[in-house]
DNA sequence: AATCTTATTGCGACTAATTGCAAAAGAGAG
DNA sequence: CTCTCTTTTGCAATTAGTCGCAATAAGATT
């Protein structure tokens, strides 16, 4: 698994300390290579010890998050997800009426980037974005 | 209040049943004209009686998002807050280090809501959009 | 290896929001 | 006005996520 230790070697030269817990963790994310709940992370990782707990797996996502290593998102699922930032750009288009996740390219975000950037001096994190909204197929219903 | 009466006639002409309560709850999102979370509104419908519930709260303002006539955002304080439609577009520009949340200009986001509805049919809610990212100052700071 | 400092964890309590269900009430028909 | 059908409400229980704090353990120093 040679990018869970790349994540790792991040986190410690930037003075975190390496627990098991943490380890674990972002190897369960690492691997699965897709949007995952913290319950599904901690069903993983618990799997392999006991010695866990699922205020740990949100803090230690939360600092993935912090330190751009992963991304989080709320698709509506009433429970939000998070994925390594190695992962595609994309935009999720999330239907406010049926509830389906489609996903878009991103290219139309890079002058949005760019001009936020240049009028307010902000960074803004567009790797996985949502956008709500209501889909076609939703749109040619006819109405309820 | 006539923009009050605007939102209970939309709504009973969508055959929704017009109860004290969503008159009470809409009436507070209307007047006040600003962000609030449920449990603002919730207050002050309180003050006005006791015959009302944190719940109904809930439901209403998610019926007033689902029919377009609010929106709905999380910038980051712990509590979502709602707005009505009727105020003009934004983008909250959300710091992930500092939490302080920047009001920008939505101009640039009519090309993206044109290319999403041209290319996947998606009618995307743009009015009050939330994005993350770090601010200014905070790019600035010396990192810790 | 022992010690020290500070970051991290586990636990339990807490908060925001959601849900199931029975009771209540709105709206239309007679 | 009453009856009926359906939506909506209130309540209580539940869920996802957060927080404070004491105990633990990582990593640096010697």
């Amino acid at each position: 698994m040679p990018y869970t230790q790349t994540f790792i070697q991040t986190l410690r030269q930037r003075g975190y300390h390496i627990t098991p817990q943490r380890e674990m963790i972002i190897q369960a994310l690492v691997q699965n290579e897709r949007h995952m709940t913290a319950e599904e992370i901690f069903n993983q990782v618990q799997s392999l010890t006991q010695s866990t707990n699922i205020a740990t797996v949100y803090r230690t996502l939360e600092l993935l998050v912090d330190e751009g290593l992963a991304c989080q998102n709320d698709l509506g699922s009433g429970r939000v997800v998070y994925i390594t930032r190695r992962h595609g750009p994309h935009i999720h288009l999330i239907c406010r009426q049926c509830g389906n996740v489609i996903d878009a390219d991103n290219q139309l975000l890079e002058p949005l980037r760019a001009w936020l950037h240049e009028q307010y001096g902000f960074e803004a994190d567009l790797h996985h974005i949502s956008i709500r909204g209501v889909c076609d197929t939703c749109l040619s219903l006819p109405q309820s």
